[in-house]
DNA sequence: CGATATCATGAAAGCGCTTTCATAACGACA
DNA sequence: TGTCGTTATGAAAGCGCTTTCATGATATCG
């Protein structure tokens, strides 16, 4: 008969007890708990009040197996220790939490195979819905994944029923990147180029190339080096470049990884930034601010990206049709860039 | 009556479908399945057989409702997008997936409260065990959580049944970090700190203290500047270390993303690195090696931490003894050192 | 060779919740 | 006042699995 204020979170309290505890059936405290059907205020009062004396908290799991929400929803990204979709996962974490989902995260490795067992465990798991970030399944295979349960899909766009598509403007990013460029006088800009089965990587080429053209510059393919996203690929492409001897006076990276890598190669070649050559990378990470020197590139909010499709998600579980979409990309000017 | 190789990957198949196909009974299915008793070789081939033909999966939601294990286990980082965690998260998803287990991340934000909360979710969830990276929480609560199951924690060196804890030697990492300063003959050695609420922050104090000790120079507290452990917190660091006039030829941070910003101040004060100042990190993140001048470090191995907490927690579940330590820190030399 | 210990197996009772389905209780209408 | 639609509520049947507990079969012993 002791009234502490707030109950202790005593372990294995069950719906069960409180349904007891406030003399109404299990199905009542049910329907309360849920809000799945028109109870009396006055039982629903009790019920509330047994709850907290009990300190009563539902189990998810049964709830799940008893054919409820898990409440859960899966994410499968593709390295859970990225720089990009790291800070993306933070955003998802954020939105869901504030709903009271609870994300449960997976890693498929820039691996269809991986992903697909990821996306099978997730399912195992009862999760809600499936959020992806970019990846490598088909197209297809997430059309029919959509026909199970809501799923939001980043760095496509696809159209489906209960599926959404959250596509970051590529081509617009690396059109400006490299419009800037241009802007500053730059004639001779190589560029760093992503791997090409990423189809972001070969959407900012598209876009260096429209710059590049509207400016009535000759795209030359000799400025185009292979990358592959990372800091290695990075210094390697800016090696090749400098060793080709083909003469330069701007670095666009397809990412910024590859800019830190590029820089680093030119640094290393006694070539500065920006008084010899100007860098301009993509996607703002962290890191970017920071470096030496902080680096010119275009802005791709992965936290946005993040919420977005947390955001989004939770409204195709709500049963509505998400309507938000990325902002556009944002050339963020540091030091890395300067005139000719 | 087809017999495609594979069965496809029908999702309602269930453990009594699998008891009737082979004629046997739910009980029997199970035992074979988690080989909770023995069972005759012939029942265990129909059964395999069954299982194979159907496409069974158990459902790992209706198995820990029954009480079985989930085969989870949960992780609480402090940021999901921690570069230096991040990596850790991936070493334990790592060895995890191999043993069949299934992390579960949820981020406590450096914040106790928030801490507790995820360890309620993720008991809810019925973890088998849980992984704790650093943290706020009390020992006690530690201690006391490891009473209601397998705890492996880092950062901490406390011992408890069913409870392992790995603690990195941030101590002697400082002191090595600091003596390779010393041995280049630099004796003005500033230090900028981390967050003071951090045991580690005060170990690597320590073992800066110490080493300056040992070669007999003096330590003098205008040299240490408090930190965050944030890049921003190094710039406003060394900011603060330039205008105080006090000489330096050193500095040592107590993190590398403290040293970045550090590195950043020095740069826009026109000094330069390893020329005017020398400049050590700590962690060895990945940036590390990429940034400019790739940054002298003490390597903490994040991935190894991650395997390592891990392999402990696997350990603890078979109810084995863990014995697992971190490796000793290392010192690894880049360009921001030279002799003075 | 009968009695007892050993063993593989099945029947059945849950785990904690959701969800039909059925049933009082109530008001409304003729 | 009698009948019929509404409503709020409860009883009970699962969800798919694990785990006693009981049982018949087999092996072991004096």
């Amino acid at each position: 008969m002791k009234s502490s204020k707030s109950a202790r979170p005593s372990s294995k309290v069950t719906l069960g007890m409180v349904a007891e505890a406030s003399g109404v059936s299990p199905s009542t405290v049910s329907r309360i708990l849920n809000g799945t059907a028109v109870v009396s205020q006055e039982k629903k009062d009790a019920v509330d009040r047994a709850i907290a004396e009990l300190g009563f908290v539902p189990n998810p799991i049964a709830r799940v197996l008893a054919g409820g929400r898990s409440l859960s929803v899966g994410v499968v990204t593709q390295a859970i220790d990225s720089p990009y979709y790291g800070v993306a996962l933070r955003g998802i974490e954020e939105v869901l939490d504030a709903a009271g989902f609870v994300p449960l995260f997976a890693s498929g490795h820039w691996n269809a195979k991986e992903e697909q067992r990821c996306i099978d465990t997730l399912r195992s798991r009862r999760v809600d819905g499936i959020i992806v970030l970019t990846g490598r399944l088909s197209d297809e295979s997430l059309r029919k994944l959509a026909k199970e349960l809501p799923v939001v899909v980043t760095g496509r766009s696809l159209k489906a029923p209960s599926l959404h598509a959250l596509n970051f403007n590529d081509f617009e990013g690396a059109r400006l990147a490299t419009h800037h460029l241009l802007s500053l006088g730059h004639r001779k800009i190589a560029f760093i180029a992503g791997d090409p089965v990423h189809p972001d990587a070969q959407e900012r080429l598209r876009g260096y190339r429209a710059a590049l053209e509207a400016a009535g510059v000759k795209y030359k393919p000799a400025l185009v080096l292979p990358g592959l996203f990372h800091e290695d690929s990075g210094v390697m492409a800016a090696e090749r470049l400098i060793d080709s001897r083909e003469p330069f006076t701007a670095i666009f990276a397809a990412n910024d990884q590859m800019a830190f890598g590029a820089s680093l190669a030119l640094y290393r070649r006694g070539l500065r930034v920006p008084e010899d050559v100007s860098i301009v990378g993509f996607d703002d990470l962290a890191g970017a601010a920071h470096c030496i020197p902080p680096l010119t590139t275009i802005h791709q909010a992965g936290l946005e990206l993040g919420r977005c499709a947390a955001q989004a998600l939770l409204e195709l579980l709500a049963d509505k049709t998400p309507t938000t979409q990325l902002p556009e990309p944002r050339l963020i000017i540091r030091s890395s860039t300067r005139a000719v």
